[in-house]
DNA sequence: GATGAATGAGCGTTCATTCAT
DNA sequence: TATGAATGAACGCTCATTCAT
């Protein structure tokens, strides 16, 4: 009672350690982002579902933006080869139908990840339903599809508007998308490609 | 011994400054959603840019969540007669093409009044930039094109897909439009409606 | 809208309204001071059952503790007489039975009063059960009976303890009377006399 | 390389303070539900003569009710075994007598710590003279006292009109005692137990 | 590095009371 | 006198963050 009890572990387990801390975090935090979105989040929601104590969160980040950055930056790192793969290609055509495809089942995927982890036992739990890897893969599309459109290897109309519009339509098709039974995404995509081609397609002989 | 009863009916000064009051709110109110978004924004941030005492503020709202549906009713009241003059036309194309130059029209009045009434001072400041006004106008927007598509006035495809996909263009190109000086409404509703219509019309051909 | 109205009454029909408003006030003061309890009840509770303005309840009262009081008095006052017809009689034994009777007479006169008007609509609303009424009636007694004993009309024993005693058992089983249905005021006032003087039979034998 | 993984248990320090932190807080409560009431006290009453943060007082409870409860629950358990070797007994003038003496004492010995504590300072201070753990402590004896009498060890007259007398009789009389200096107990629990003894007895000859 | 109690600013809200009308 | 909106102190409570252990 009125000592403190030292154990001393060897210095891999402790290493183990960290990265564990830094995991349980992340996925508690990932967790409580999909549940309560980003405003609500707090940081102790995300400590409380760790587990663990609470100073020892700030050993891992500062702040909520932190952790949310670290899962974004995650997500982004993942996501990253595959967008590498499409960008720099001649042809503007085949890289939107590749680029829709990939954001498709990456968030697909993602989705499914989310869905499969939550517990079922608290269904009457709002839910944001978008984790924060979510948030960054959309914005990685976004930046590759602005930059293929800026870079000239689109076709010749405002390239910002057409941007806008090729993300919009990726971004909404998509959410439609993962709330079906079964996500297919072969359809969604193929809708998204079609609308984003076809209305280029019209923007070419209208002349805007 | 002979004295009057006075009765006091609400008359000139006491009704000005409830109005006057209700209104300093609603306007502190858009201004702290505006800039801070809902989820940041708290009813004390509101009272503070008020001017007035705390109790007050509950004299004329019960929360920020009333508050913010009084703003959005308004937007959608404003926006209500001007929708609906569109809705319940025949021909898709024409609504499309209506819908998107008054959901454009308005946002561009109202982001320009919310542009010019901030005050510069703040630079720093994290701006969100969507007024309840404009959210609400937002979604009355969604829902008329929902409406109408869901309706079987649109073309036969995916009706949901389809409806997301506008959706996401609107919004998308409007944001853009509001970056531009000078924000140049006809350009902007012209490239969107073209996206939409000749993405539909891909659609068509390609049989999906 | 922007002119005030006013309405001339004759002075008669305003010093009914005076009397009317003292009235609403002291009626809604002992609802309210009966189902929440005098510590819980605050001035709003009050005014809101009356249906005035907030401002006006302090043309009649300056607290709650004055309405209290303004209540209490009004119950003391209406059992000043029936208490005054037993005070200064010469023999303890009476005084004790009648100032019991009476006690019990009013309490439970009061009782059914406030039972009887209370809305039944409100079944789980807590309802502390005494008005000011009741209580002041209890010190009146719990005076008398002070009184009577200090002044040597009873037996030579420890009277302050006596009063105490006496107070204790009228209290007590009055309130379990109230409960009862139908209330029995005679067998509780037979069953509160005996113990009292029975009890003080005792004491004398046993030299106390 | 080599490096110490540390756990640390609870150990001195640390456990002290929090000992003490709760201590202050109950003791404070104590004082202030003594002084206000428990209606009139408020948190931050407690808070305040704590010297402790706000936000420390809930590390310890939840609310005032359950400060209160704490307190409460002391009393009662530090009267729980001198209570149980009274219950059961088999005849009833042993019982009461027992019963009073006990109650007397520990109310008694609760003042004396109670008024020891007080600081003479603040002379105009509403007191409201019981703490909660007095409180509780009647509450017990009014249970045993109802149990016994109900249990059929009392005399067969109406059970619960003499258990709300003995309970009218013992409290007021014990606060009487409190009052005076010295504070005799034997004197009062004589007086009260004569009191209800004789009454009694009174009650059985007058056949009701 | 891990712990978890302490901190105190800040939140939403209610309240008694005032005072211009 | 009646009105009822304005006031601002105070409440219960939560939070991010610190720091002795």
């Amino acid at each position: 009672m009125s000592s403190a009890s030292v154990v001393y572990l060897p210095s891999g387990k402790r290493e183990q350690t960290k990265v564990q801390n830094r995991q349980s975090i992340l996925d508690a935090a990932r967790e409580v982002f999909g549940e309560l979105g980003y405003e609500q989040a707090t940081v102790r929601d995300i400590i409380r579902r760790t587990g663990l104590a609470a100073g020892t969160f700030y050993n891992y980040y500062r702040s909520k933006e932190e952790v949310f950055a670290a899962l974004a930056d995650d997500g982004a790192r993942r996501f990253a080869p595959i967008l590498k793969s499409l960008r720099g290609r001649g042809e503007f055509e085949g890289f939107v139908r590749e680029a829709i495809v990939a954001y498709f089942t990456f968030m697909a995927d993602e989705h499914a990840a989310w869905v499969a982890l939550r517990p079922a036992g608290e269904p009457n739990l709002t839910v944001q339903g978008e984790t924060p890897e979510m948030a960054a893969v959309f914005g990685e599309v976004k930046g590759a599809i602005e930059d293929a459109i800026a870079r000239g290897h689109g076709p010749a109309v405002d390239a910002e508007f057409l941007a806008a519009a090729c993300i919009g339509v990726a971004r909404e098709v998509c959410d439609k998308m993962l709330m079906r039974r079964p996500v297919d995404i072969n359809k969604a995509a193929d809708f998204a490609v079609a609308m984003i081609l076809n209305g280029i397609q019209g923007l070419h002989e209208g002349a805007l």
